[in-house]
DNA sequence: GGCGGTAATTTATTGTTAAAAATAACGAGC
DNA sequence: GCTCGTTATTTTTAACAATAAATTACCGCC
């Protein structure tokens, strides 16, 4: 069968409706802040309103939007409190993370696919195509997550990582470098290539912290409470 | 407005129903692999599909249950796997909130309330009154947790502890004891009173971790795979 | 004539809609 | 400034549609 066939869609509408406003919200396309009744929601996505509800009801769960009774939904904002928040757990759970992929298997396709991501995303940062660099870093970060085999700490960093994603969008416009220092990565691959399990979860935890310093020192200069 | 008025039950058909599949699935009223149609669990709860839905949503969002189209709704159980998964993400995330509370503030008034759940724990252990100590090491473990202030980590833990919730209590009819040296809460609150946070946050994270082993082992030993 | 596999039918369950009921915010009138 | 009615929104129900599983009936084959 050919691939260019019209793959049926399986998905159901809740599933449509989760992802087009997840995509929405992250995007920006729908700014924090944003507010409106579920007969709106429902209307701008062509369907009734009990599958908007359902998916609203999942980005509730994630902190991504509040759901305030006669109020509507609302796109959550993040501020520098959530920063600290988010980043200190992320430092800690991406420390363990790090520190089980090290301690792991380890195949040489596993460390190739790493190291790859590694590769890229310093050819992005030497070309100064920070745009790139971004998602490649992001990509490089969800990897070593994956490659742990935690399934729940993959959601939770997962769900982490998407809380400040706005936080990282803008602080690499504002900053136009990386947040934390961009050896690390290739510093924690080589943990992890060399086994180095507490090495390893010692610079995913710093490497996430000093990225919290940057975003905090640069939303503090630009006046940035919220984001 | 006297007090023993009948106060009106301003919660929803979906908070009722929330809560109550929650506490059924903790006190093992509803078994790990009970599996139900939609249209069941709504006439047991004497309401319709709809609030229902929503809460098994919220309730599958915190691994409390699975929903399977076509299969119904079922109670999931806890491997092996899903305690080591979960008690390696508690020792890190309990270790960040002890630290956080050792380094706050510490007002007398919430020093004294967990010197206070230390003190109620270790009498219950001497009267030998395991299921009244399991209650109170439980409130200790969530007091900890709350008196730090980051309600993201709150929210995680008392996630995680629920899953694990039902293997806890296994492993205290089995064990007859603690999972963990009793003697590190007291330790905990000590480094907390102290407002060290380090140790505070070693000690979090080894009690949790020697938790983990004894649960390991005495699962093993009986032969439980899954609870 | 029985057996195994396949196609059609039935059934059970979820996914979705729309409408009714409940409820809280809003505003007019006293 | 308070009360009551109005309105907007959510909550809940009930019915409908879609779909996958289960069952049955059918047919070729041994």
């Amino acid at each position: 069968m050919l691939s260019a066939m019209p793959l049926k869609d399986k998905s159901t509408r809740v599933d449509k409706a989760y992802a087009r406003l997840k995509a929405d919200i992250l995007a920006g396309r729908l700014p924090p802040g944003f507010q409106a009744p579920e007969p709106d929601i429902a209307d701008r996505l062509g369907m009734s309103r009990t599958p908007v509800r359902e998916a609203l009801i999942r980005l509730e769960a994630e902190r991504l939007v509040d759901l305030i009774p006669r109020r509507g939904a609302k796109v959550l904002a993040i501020s520098q409190q959530d920063i600290r928040e988010v980043f200190e757990i992320l430092a800690a759970l991406e420390a363990i993370a790090a520190g089980e992929v090290a301690k792991g298997e380890r195949s040489d396709r596993a460390l190739g696919i790493i190291e790859e991501a590694v590769i890229a995303a310093e050819n992005a940062l030497a070309g100064g195509d920070m745009e790139n660099w971004a998602v490649l870093d992001d990509r490089f970060h969800r990897l070593i997550v994956r490659s742990g085999g935690n399934v729940r700490l993959d959601e939770m960093i997962s769900s982490l990582l998407n809380q400040v994603f706005r936080a990282d969008i803008v602080l690499l416009r504002l900053n136009k470098g990386p947040a934390a220092n961009s050896d690390d990565h290739r510093e924690l691959y080589e943990a992890i290539r060399a086994g180095n399990q507490d090495k390893a979860a010692a610079i995913a935890r710093e490497h996430r912290l000093a990225g919290l310093a940057t975003m905090q020192h640069v939303l503090e200069t630009c006046g940035l409470t919220h984001v």
